[in-house]
DNA sequence: GCCCAGGTGCGGC
DNA sequence: GCCGCACATGGG
């Protein structure tokens, strides 16, 4: 809930609580036992659908290889899920994420929501109309991704299945789609379209792959990238479209059709030596 | 002040 | 196609 796969829950009272389709949802874990509380809209078929918890995940952790490696993290990160995530809340989120840290991404976040619902507290995530309505809390706030951010809201309120197309589609052609096709949302590019991928349109062999990914595979994984040369992969330098979709085909050939899954128990043990990241708690 | 954060679009070769 | 750069925010 605050390891930066969604944003704004928070943890109060021994509750996580956050947002569903637009309500206040509370949970937690009692034992064994995975208590919630909401409000009328909500349906437990809602809950379960957000915590994915249709998904195997011990069937899954099987299909995964069984190397050292990857049985650690399974067991290091048991209990770790994919959160079913709004597309239109999970893409302004990632699109904000581009080298920001996610403590700003989640105060971002927070500020517009509060602007644009102002009397209720904690505020809602905007819908694409409402985002509309808001200005910018102040001059050039955001920079060029106020404008994507707009530019999407106006194809969500012109066209509001924009994301349903992507559903029935393989992760391939949706993920060519979202950055190279007629689709293309400005501020999506490689990496936060397989974020919006996994994290909202069910693609759970999309693996996204950013600095502390490419710093675990590194780590975890040398052989998965030893086809690029030695060095051959900067840390400091941007991955180039083609490269960052050979290395992400690598992964899936590795790990499979769930890698998706795998990919956040790597980004949170690449992140585990950061100072920044201890204060997580995780 | 300087470095680093869940990168992307753009212009120059 | 690849490379280098600007780009906002906020904490260490």
């Amino acid at each position: 809930m605050d390891c930066g796969q969604i944003f704004r829950w928070k943890k109060d009272e021994g509750f996580w609580k956050g947002w569903l389709n637009g309500s206040r949802v509370e949970m937690r874990i009692e034992g064994d036992i995975l208590q919630y509380r909401a409000k009328p809209p909500i349906t437990e078929d809602m809950v379960v659908n957000f915590l994915t918890l249709d998904l195997d995940y011990m069937k899954i952790y099987d299909g995964l290889p069984r190397d050292e490696t990857t049985s650690t993290l399974i067991q290091r990160y048991r209990g770790l899920r994919i959160l079913r995530q709004n597309p239109w809340e999970c893409s302004v989120s990632y699109i904000i994420s581009a080298s920001m840290s996610i403590r700003s991404i989640n105060a971002i976040l927070n500020r517009i929501c509060w602007a644009a619902y102002p009397k209720q507290e904690p505020s809602p995530f905007p819908t694409p109309q409402d985002f509309l309505k808001i200005s910018p809390p102040r001059a050039n706030y955001l920079g060029k991704k106020w404008f994507y951010l707009a530019r999407l809201a106006n194809i969500l309120s012109s066209n509001p299945s924009f994301f349903k197309e992507f559903e029935n589609l393989s992760y391939l052609d949706a993920w060519n789609k979202l950055v190279k096709g007629n689709e293309h949302i400005m501020g999506v590019g490689p990496k936060v379209a397989d974020c919006v991928l996994l994290f909202s349109l069910n693609k759970f062999d999309a693996f996204p792959i950013d600095r502390w990914v490419l710093r675990g595979l590194k780590k975890f994984y040398p052989r998965i990238l030893e086809k690029f040369g030695k060095g051959g992969i900067h840390e400091s330098k941007t991955l180039t479209v083609h490269t960052y979709a050979s290395i992400s085909e690598s992964a899936r050939m590795y790990f499979g059709r769930y890698c998706g899954i795998l990919q956040e128990s790597i980004f949170l043990a690449s992140r585990i030596n950061d100072t920044s990241f201890l204060q997580c708690g995780l």
